[in-house]
DNA sequence: AACGCGGGGTC
DNA sequence: GACCCAGCGTT
């Protein structure tokens, strides 16, 4: 059985694509990276775009592109400053697989950013979606960019309630999306389905008495537009409990430490952080010296801030302490004035707490 | 195939 | 609270 047996046996498509082109051509937003077609800005677009707001990306996109305009010009920047860019976005190893990728287009591509699949999707951070994207509309090719958008609006025009989480669920969209992408301009195709998503053909509530191409659908023809699509529901959260420590030397200066390079919040900049459940009731002095052997005093709490992630919750309780003696050996912690903190890449979490400073 | 990975907005 | 968002890499 096929997918046009399946899904596609009475969807027209040339009649499809004509009324989403001729409404995306008079209603497509205005966005920053639509002024023209330069695939690194694409790239970028997209990358930030991932599980990510077009609001919460715009002011974004435009300080990224101000501290760095060209391939060239990430390419040559420190991690830090990259991050520092990406601060309060999520998800940062997106922009650190950005860079990678950029570097590696800087040396293997003399600075073009590939217009094929083969390249594109061998360079990090670009997975099935972002390759459809760049070449759809940096390039102008029929390739499907399937997102949660595409996925939604499909699942409803041709009535699919296969979970939308599973893998092999967003496959079987690409093969529809490769049957019913324009080729005459795949690149509007691709925006316009992510727009009407967006816009029109909302998660909750759509707006299907203004869609575009109602007739073309048989979920409001059934009316069942709200039960889909499917979707299998996230695993639980967990809830994690810390003393943050805001520690000063003689001189006033505060510690932080660099976070691991691998796992959340990598490579990011923090307060140093004592998980509750591993002092089994001994004094945190006590664990601070075992792990990093410096003698502090703490001060009473100054207050507390719980920090939501999609995976974990973070309970936070935030403590003053006073560096008992700098013994110069090898720790992990730097000091650094408090003027000087803004200049390292912090997690929102941690940008909160500087009110207590 | 399942899981880890941020943060903000909405209802 | 639960859910969603222009997903990807790792295991």
């Amino acid at each position: 059985m096929t997918v046009q047996d399946r899904t596609l046996h009475n969807f027209n498509i040339l009649g499809f694509q004509q009324d989403l082109l001729s409404w995306y051509e008079a209603n497509k937003r205005d966005l920053p990276w639509r002024k023209d077609q330069d695939p690194y800005k694409v790239w970028v677009s997209e990358i930030m775009l991932q599980q990510t707001k077009v609001d919460t990306v715009i002011p974004y996109f435009h300080n990224f592109l101000e501290k760095f305009p060209t391939v060239y010009d990430l390419a040559a920047a420190e991690e830090q400053e990259v991050l520092k860019a990406w601060e309060g976005l999520g998800y940062y190893s997106r922009a650190r697989n950005l860079q990678h990728a950029v570097r590696e287009v800087v040396e293997q591509y003399n600075g073009q950013v590939p217009d094929n699949s083969k390249d594109l999707e061998q360079l990090k951070g670009i997975g099935s979606y972002t390759k459809g994207a760049i070449l759809s509309i940096a390039f102008n090719k029929p390739v499907p960019a399937v997102d949660g958008n595409v996925m939604r609006v499909f699942s409803r025009l041709l009535n699919i309630d296969d979970d939308i989480a599973q893998q092999k669920t967003k496959k079987l969209f690409e093969q529809i999306i490769h049957e019913v992408i324009s080729h005459e301009d795949p690149s509007s195709f691709n925006q316009a389905i992510m727009d009407l998503g967006a816009t029109v053909c909302t998660p909750k509530s759509p707006s299907c008495l203004f869609c575009p191409v109602q007739e073309h659908c048989q979920a409001f023809a059934l009316g069942i537009e709200d039960k889909l699509p499917v979707k299998a529901k996230a695993k639980k959260n967990k809830t994690i409990s810390y003393h943050v420590l805001q520690i000063r030397n003689e001189n006033g200066e505060v510690a932080i430490e660099k976070r691991s390079k691998d796992g959340l919040l990598a490579n990011l900049w923090q307060f140093p952080m004592i998980p509750v459940k591993e002092l089994n009731g001994s004094p945190v002095e006590e664990w601070f010296y075992n792990q990093y052997g410096l003698r502090i005093k703490m001060g009473k709490k100054q207050g507390q801030l719980k920090h939501v992630f999609s995976h974990i919750t973070w309970e936070l309780e935030v403590h003053p302490a006073q560096l008992i003696v700098e013994d110069g050996t090898n720790h992990s912690l730097c000091f650094v004035p408090v003027e000087e903190l803004s200049s390292y890449p912090f997690p929102v979490s941690h940008q909160k707490m500087m009110q207590y400073l």
